[in-house]
DNA sequence: TGGAATGTTGGAAC
DNA sequence: CGTTCCAACATTCC
């Protein structure tokens, strides 16, 4: 579900919602006082990346979908809801297996707004500010940080390399300026793009990079690895994607980093 | 059919 | 003390 693309969905669709009042809250949310929500309009529905915001006068509430998230509106699945949000005549916004944390009503206290992908107010030069203050990040890293491209996921990163044919190691330092600024300009053209073929439910026929298997460019099969800090699967092209490093500032990657050797993600038997 | 995945958090480990 | 690691959360698909 959650890349910031789908999260603007969500707030498209749920935008008639907003100045309605909350008869009744419910959910087996741990984190939430649902008697408090009950009788408080909803004064806006915002985004900001992935995170789905509820603001309401007394305080806003953050959805995050994170990897198996859901919603309904005016349905239920048959599962208990983390939040469920009842209005007047019967309509209904729920949402499964998501975060749902408490914040301060105030948004723009606590949100800079230029560092969502999707915002009128996204700020392309605050990203390569950012992006110019850690030379050493390696760009797969850099593609999925959302202090600097709020709302890009791994899907973002996979298909922006592949675009820009930038290999995923590379660091970021070691780009030009000129290709820094593309990295920039594509994930936000990407944004878009996601935005548009998942509306028409045909995203996944447009990747080129993610899940893929052979390089649609020069048809040499594509390489898969868990890269960098989030060891997220990367997939990409070892001749169409350039490796930029800078030499003595590059940290060296541990072998057993680099992605051929997956740790185990299993819980270890208690003893 | 078990493993892995469009993700983040908090706390342990180093 | 800062950085890194990793378990936990929980659903759906292949």
């Amino acid at each position: 579900m959650p890349e910031g693309p789908s999260i603007v969905i969500l707030r498209d669709e749920t935008a008639r919602f907003a100045g309605r009042t909350i008869a009744q809250a419910e959910g087996n949310s741990k984190t939430v006082d649902f008697s408090a929500l009950a009788g408080q309009p909803v004064v806006a529905l915002r985004s900001w990346g992935k995170h789905f915001l509820i603001q309401l006068p007394t305080l806003a509430l953050r959805i995050h979908l994170l990897m198996f998230g859901s919603y309904r509106i005016n349905e239920r699945k048959d599962a208990e809801p983390r939040l469920r949000l009842r209005f007047d005549d019967g309509d209904e916004l729920n949402f499964y297996t998501c975060s749902v944390k408490p914040l301060p009503p105030d948004l723009d206290a606590q949100y800079d707004w230029r560092v969502d992908l999707m915002s009128d107010q996204w700020d392309p030069k605050l990203a390569l500010k950012k992006l110019r203050a850690k030379p050493d990040m390696l760009v797969c890293d850099a593609t999925l940080d959302q202090e600097i491209f709020s709302g890009a996921g791994n899907i973002f990163k996979n298909e922006v390399l592949f675009r820009i044919r930038v290999h995923p190691l590379s660091t970021v330092g070691a780009l030009s300026a000129a290709k820094q600024r593309e990295l920039v300009e594509q994930m936000r053209v990407y944004a878009f793009d996601f935005l548009r073929w998942k509306k028409a439910y045909v995203l996944k026929p447009h990747w080129l990079a993610h899940t893929k298997r052979i390089c649609p460019r020069c048809e040499i099969p594509f390489l898969k690895a868990h890269l960098g800090k989030t060891h997220r699967r990367s997939f990409y092209c070892e001749r169409c994607q350039k490796l930029y490093t800078s030499g003595a500032a590059t940290t060296p990657i541990t072998p057993a980093r680099s992605g051929s050797k997956p740790r185990s993600r299993k819980t270890p038997p208690a003893s």
